[in-house]
DNA sequence: ATTTGATGTTTACACGCGTAATTGATGGCG
DNA sequence: CGCCATCAATTACGCGTGTAAACATCAAAT
């Protein structure tokens, strides 16, 4: 099953740094997201369920440690994006962005550079 | 509120061509999708009461027009992923592609050719 | 040993989604 | 004019999600 979007809040607090605490957690991403310890714990537990994350006894709490990967994550997102809406491809979801004006003078830098790369290792 | 992905299917008809009616919309996505009458009239329904298409009486049916373009969708969609996963910028995203060895030589050449055109015009 | 505070687990509930059955409207036919 | 076929609209239902209250557990302090 799928990591929601409420669930991937925590999973970037985890992919920060950890193992943590749900307390760490909730300190870290409460106030951005006015969450309260419940739904923080709610969200660990569905995580835990959906093999997305791992806990370990520590005394009287549990230390989570991310099992899914950024990567991971990142890839299944943003594999489903490129399908859905680019028939797969790259570079139109590129030159969208591009007739968008959302490339930044750094973004066009770096993409020379990531060509040039490319190029040189063969 | 948002576009869901079921929601998301029928635009992409509409896309296509438009207007049309429920059945035309339904045989050309029933097949794949297999979905039932009622279903796509669901959906459509849906759309409606989210402003994302208009309906307009034919005799006894409708024809339904989209009213959310899917350049509008599109940039929805793929800011909304750009900002959770990459900070907003687009060549972090490409990089991620290329790591994945996910860049095909199309998308290489077409990359090359976009960023020379945007060289060119100043 | 009992209470209390800290943690985690279970249960809850409203809402959107995917899917569809049921109901309602309406135009054509007998 | 009344009935059938055709559409659309309403209602339904199970499931995941966002959010949180209620409950359970257990170590620490008294």
């Amino acid at each position: 099953m799928a990591i929601s979007e409420a669930e991937a809040v925590v999973m970037d607090v985890l992919w920060r740094e950890a193992p943590r605490t749900a307390e760490e957690i909730l300190t870290e991403v409460g106030p951005a997201q006015s969450w309260q310890e419940g739904t923080v714990k709610s969200l660990l537990n569905r995580l835990l369920r959906k093999k997305a994350v791992h806990a370990e006894r520590d005394g009287r709490r549990y230390l989570y440690t991310p099992l899914l990967t950024r990567e991971q994550y990142v890839q299944q997102e943003s594999k489903g994006l490129l399908d859905r809406l680019f028939g797969g491809r790259v570079a139109p979801l590129v030159a969208h962005f591009s007739e968008q004006r959302k490339l930044s003078k750094k973004d066009i830098a770096e993409l020379r550079k990531l060509l040039k790369e490319l190029d040189d290792e063969q």
